[in-house]
DNA sequence: GTTTCAGTATACAAAATTGGTGCACAAATG
DNA sequence: CATTTGTGCACCAATTTTGTATACTGAAAC
């Protein structure tokens, strides 16, 4: 159980744009934190979708970090990429396993939804304001 | 980012067992938990190899808890499964991102170590004697 | 106002991981 | 020694993840 490598390459390209706080190319972006050009674009998209980053068309376009670094955490980092996080898919908005437990509720998801909450807000407690140093 | 199936797999054949509290064979674990028999018997082999679960063989063989319910927790199962928890594959042992940040250590090693660390002991926290009434 | 730069959108392809099978073997019981 | 029940390894199929191609949209510069 990892955080994909596509998150953790929205993750470098998240610190590339807070850490250099100016407007960059999803060129330079991408040389710089080793991530393909086209991936890079595709990672970027989601997150102008979320407002992490913003983003500028044309001539002297590029992408800037779309809000004060205190206020993006690695959990707006890893849900943008992935969705919401949860430790077992017995979580999943209707996912019925029907195995745990024969009768309602199901056991497991009160533990997997409690173990869930306290990694998320683990999560948000890391904010860019931190890692930048 | 979830538990794979086979762990949530795993996570239900211990509970059965843990439940039962007896001798039971594959073919009854299996129609139990819903999980194919084949793909029981994989997945009991590593509880075996990790002594989560006791197996016997012959006729009237078959599966038991292997330790008190106490001694057995969440952490244990997902272990056993599929290895060591780490939040990110830049923790896996040999693995060099070389990425996050040019000069060493990598920033987010540090970060995403103690994020694993708090997760792995909140799963050490959760044990069968809990989740079975 | 059209050319060029830079991001957007969608769909597709390759690679890796996960989930599941087949088959021959090993040990215990009666 | 025959039947029962688990073991070990290799393999295949499905799904997910990672990466790419093609066509399009909007902004700035000349």
């Amino acid at each position: 159980m990892h955080i994909t490598l596509e998150t953790d390459y929205a993750v470098r390209i998240v610190y590339c744009l807070a850490k250099e706080q100016k407007r960059m190319d999803a060129k330079t972006i991408a040389e710089k934190t080793g991530v393909t050009l086209r991936f890079s674009l595709k990672i970027l998209r989601k997150l102008v979708a979320n407002e992490l980053v913003k983003s500028y068309k044309g001539t002297q376009g590029g992408y800037e970090i779309g809000r004060p670094l205190k206020e993006i955490s690695l959990n707006d980092v890893i849900e943008t990429v992935e969705g919401p996080f949860y430790i077992s898919r017995c979580l999943d908005e209707g996912y019925e396993c029907g195995q745990h437990e024969v009768k309602t509720p199901c056991k497991f998801k009160k533990i997997y939804q409690e173990i869930s909450d306290a990694v998320v807000e683990r999560l948000k407690k890391v904010t860019f304001d931190q890692i930048v140093e």
